[in-house]
DNA sequence: TTTCGCATGTAAGCTGTTACATGATTCC
DNA sequence: GGAATCATGTAACAGCTTACATGCGAAA
């Protein structure tokens, strides 16, 4: 009878956010920007569709919030059978993600590229690393002042985000100098177009 | 004239192994598994359709090895406009990969979840993270006898793939503690039925 | 008056995964 | 004889991104 096609994850993550406080679809935008992007992101064209199923699965209900005016709100709420189905799935093994790194890619193949351009490539990698620590430091501070019963959840969360990127910056910072060796050991490699 | 539609990332990243060493479709999965793996994947349907783009474009050649046996050996060398292209995108700034950790997005909503299989979802995660450390050993010390001009770039990769590998096990470690700290506060939590 | 934030949604196109299809050779 | 590895490829589907379309309200 009960049909229960396979959610996919875009869904299982909003049945996530909103077993955690009722929303708009926007709301769940503004969530995900604010609390998981930097270990979950959802692009904007997912949002309302993936909405769309889990309203008609009835894994979700929908009121009508028309209290600013004329703007429609539509405010989402998970059911009991969304709830079920979302700790169905948080049992379930994680997937391992799979490993696309560009920036690492790329470097692979650094014997081809100016020494000079390798060093740049780690050199702004490091500047976003660099701001994406004081983002976790702002969080850090705004989740003091959080009742949340989710709140030990969210810091594990947290604290993975701090503990990676930390790591990343060392290892930039390694980068950097063996990029600089490699450059004085092969000063005039590329101006002499010399062949590997 | 020439019309170079843009590449997609499956294409460089073949290219950038063909700048390495001539191979056959099935060597470039071989290799991907091998070196790769740990921050740049394919999927099995991906390399075939690939290789023939890029052959159509012209950026790599085809010479057809038959020498042992019956079986068809498509060798592939890249050109010298195919590395003119490889070079033009390695200098390129890499595009930051999309997050999307499974794992952590349990996590995030752990509250709902037992809290022995929340441990469960780390201890796996932790036994994966040190098989993978083990085959870090392993190549580096297949790198010792390596003589590659490449062997800088490749050890910079490796090296990423040691310091975040690692990380992920300190926050394992610290993640343990947690949520058994956690389950101490809260030992019935389930059981009662109580609801958040 | 123009820009920004609130708010909802659609569609085309690209990317990626999985399963399937085929068949030879080598090793146990 | 059967399994694993070598070797090439296709097709259906699932997932994701980008751009577009619409329009209100508030602030600058």
């Amino acid at each position: 009878m009960c049909a229960m096609n396979r959610l996919n994850k875009t869904q299982y993550a909003l049945l996530g956010l909103l077993s955690q406080e009722p929303m708009s679809g926007y709301d769940i935008k503004k969530t995900l920007k604010a609390s998981t992007q930097h270990f979950w992101q959802e692009s904007d064209g997912q949002i309302y569709p993936a909405l769309a199923q889990l309203l008609k699965e009835k894994l979700i209900t929908c009121t009508v919030d028309q209290s600013q005016g004329a703007r429609i709100r539509k405010v989402y709420q998970i059911t009991a059978k969304g709830l079920k189905t979302l700790k169905n799935w948080l049992i379930k093994a994680a997937e391992p993600p799979v490993p696309r790194n560009e920036l690492l890619l790329k470097l692979f193949f650094g014997l081809h590229t100016p020494s000079e351009i390798n060093l740049k490539h780690v050199l702004d990698h490091q500047q976003q690393l660099i701001s994406r620590l004081k983002t976790y430091q702002e969080i850090t501070k705004m989740l003091t002042h959080e009742k949340s019963p989710h709140l030990s959840y969210w810091k594990i969360t947290l604290n993975y985000g701090k503990k990676i990127t930390q790591a990343q910056l060392d290892w930039c910072e390694e980068t950097l100098k063996t990029l600089k060796t490699l450059t004085l050991a092969h000063p005039l490699e590329f101006k002499k177009g010399k062949k590997y």
